[in-house]
DNA sequence: GGAGTAATAT
DNA sequence: AATATTACTC
């Protein structure tokens, strides 16, 4: 059906050019996803006769790579009859109707997905996913000849990546046993970042649980739009509920089979191309028996009458606050800032549908209390630099972002540092040598705080800075955006000084400091540099090291300069 | 009613 | 251990 090998060799630009069956009985609806998938590239064949577009495909299957059938009230027979005529073809099935048993019937019988009309842009941009999907999963004897190709082609860009991607992605062994045994590995990598695949990752849990005989315990869902938490921008999530379903009342071909296909995913991807998608399970005990059908796609949840039970579970679930997810929380709070951080906006910003204010303000403070736990340490380190006081007037130096500031903090942070400092030496005489260790949480982590993922040494870490070209130590670690410009070389930079113990450590810019500029003194020369910086921008945080000049000073060089008139600024009192 | 925090539950 | 929920305060 899909595509031949010298299809694929000529294909540079895949998707583009994928052939899309498309079957819509409503003329005004054809033409408009019609006109949608041809701004994507897609080419599509549209019907609006069920005969026709059987006809058509059976006559020439390889002429579609993917096809997209409307359901409707009269044709449900029809296109179930499609789907066991056409079982190579990834099948996606589509409808104004909401039925659950029609739905569960279709995803059953082999449809890759259901989608509530109308069909968005978002939700057509990636159906050529799916395709890369049956040529990844299919079982041998479902997938086609000229499907092979499809998937050797794809594994040469997938494969290279793969690697790191499993790290990235945090499949842990035993599912990537699981995937291997199921020829179907190269498909997770699709789940990663460069090759989406709407499945993936519930797949993975599905062999899971496939293989540990527990499927009944999970299936996966769609979870709907939350009401009122987001607005159309926002973009389908994906749940993941420990569901039990009855599976008496599917349909099934193929046990295994279906259940795979029942872990349809929806995924959409937002402006930025960057997934909106979430991860979300219910605690097993949480779940209802019956009725509880976990809202298997995201319109069975409005659709299906029953689903008001899926609606309330939804509150139940809980959300894996994966890398890629948290990537976008610290983009969000970054972007933010001090002021605008909290849950509300960091949640709009986000645009990642099925996460609400509470799980973003759970994982905010969750955020917070680790960069509390973070954040004394590396002021500890900058207190050891010589020529660093304590005095109020360098307190702005512990939190050398003001300007933009990265996160907010609990303000006994910057107010009074010295307060929540935890035995500061102790630390340090601890420490490693630096020459041995990049500085990692770890080693400034106060012992029994949790570390796992919230260290950079967890292989999700790298998600998680921000600026993957510097180091940041701790989870959200403030790291200098690239673009800021010469700020970045004071050496309180945050990330300039990770490698405690007198080494050189470059930070974003490359600006070094001399080897044991940290047990002695700076080179003067840096010294030099960093004065005429600082004199040179006056209106950024002094570098640790420098005093600010005092009031008198200041005042008695703008007489100097002739200017004698000062409002007053806080009270504070001038001629 | 949202936000922040701590304590507690799951 | 991670996340959700709750209670409380602002």
């Amino acid at each position: 059906m899909v595509c031949t090998a010298n299809d694929l060799q000529e294909w540079k630009d895949f998707p583009k050019g994928l052939r899309v069956l498309l079957l819509d009985g409503d003329t005004t609806s054809a033409s408009q996803i019609r006109s949608k998938l041809e701004a994507m590239d897609y080419t599509v064949t549209a019907f609006c006769n069920e005969n026709e577009a059987l006809s058509a495909f059976s006559s020439n299957p390889e002429s579609f790579h993917v096809a997209i059938i409307e359901v409707n009230a009269n044709n449900g027979h029809w296109s179930f009859q499609f789907l066991e005529t056409a079982k190579e073809l990834p099948i996606i099935m589509t409808s104004n109707i909401h039925c659950l048993s029609t739905m569960m019937k279709c995803i059953a019988l082999g449809a890759v997905e259901f989608l509530r009309k109308p069909l968005s842009e978002d939700k057509l941009r990636n159906i050529w996913q799916h395709v890369v999907h049956k040529a990844f999963n299919a079982g041998g004897s479902v997938i086609s000849e000229t499907l092979k190709p499809v998937k050797e082609s794809l594994v040469s860009m997938v494969q290279p990546k793969q690697e790191n991607e499993e790290q990235n992605c945090k499949i842990s062994k035993e599912t990537e046993n699981v995937l291997r045994v199921h020829e179907n590995d190269q498909e997770q990598s699709a789940g990663c970042d460069k090759y989406p695949a709407p499945s993936t990752p519930q797949l993975k849990q599905v062999s899971r649980l496939l293989d540990h005989g527990d499927c009944q315990d999970q299936i996966n869902c769609l979870s709907e739009k939350e009401s009122g938490e987001h607005d159309n921008e926002t973009k389908s999530v994906e749940t993941t509920c420990n569901n039990p379903i009855d599976e008496g009342n599917l349909l099934t071909r193929e046990p295994h089979h279906m259940l795979r296909k029942t872990a349809v995913k929806k995924e959409n991807v937002s402006g930025d191309g960057s997934k909106s998608e979430v991860n979300m399970s219910r605690h097993p005990d949480n779940i209802d028996s019956g009725k509880d059908n976990g809202g298997a796609a995201e319109n069975l949840s409005k659709a299906s009458v029953p689903n008001s039970s899926c609606k309330s579970n939804q509150k139940k679930m809980k959300v894996d606050w994966t890398s890629e997810l948290h990537k976008k929380f610290v983009q969000a709070v970054e972007q933010l800032g001090v002021d605008q951080a909290i849950p509300s906006r960091i949640l709009d910003l986000m645009k990642t549908e099925g996460l609400t204010r509470h799980n973003v303000a759970s994982h905010l403070q969750k955020y917070r209390m680790h960069k509390r736990h973070i954040l004394p340490k590396e002021e500890d380190r900058r207190l050891l630099q010589p020529h660093h006081t304590r005095d109020p007037i360098h307190q702005r130096s512990y939190y050398p972002y003001s300007h933009r500031p990265i996160m907010a903090f609990p303000p006994y942070h910057y107010t009074n540092p010295t307060l929540s400092m935890p035995p500061a030496y102790p630390m340090w005489g601890s420490q490693p040598p630096a020459s041995s260790h990049p500085a990692t949480v770890q080693m400034w982590g106060q012992p029994g705080y949790p570390h796992s993922q919230w260290q950079p040494s967890d292989q999700s870490w790298q998600y998680w800075n921000p600026y993957p070209g510097l180091q940041a130590d701790a989870w959200g670690c403030p790291v200098m955006p690239p673009e800021q410009g010469g700020y970045s070389s004071y050496p309180q930079n945050t990330s300039g000084f990770q490698n405690a113990g007198g080494h050189a450590v470059e930070n974003c810019h490359g600006y070094s400091m001399p080897q044991n500029s940290f047990d002695i003194h700076p080179a003067e020369e840096v010294v030099d540099k960093i004065v005429k910086e600082a004199m040179s921008k006056p209106w950024l945080p002094l570098p640790l090291g420098l005093k600010p000049p005092s009031t008198e000073g200041v005042l008695a060089e703008l007489t100097r300069q002739g200017i004698c008139n000062i409002p007053q600024i806080n009270g504070s009192n001038t001629r």
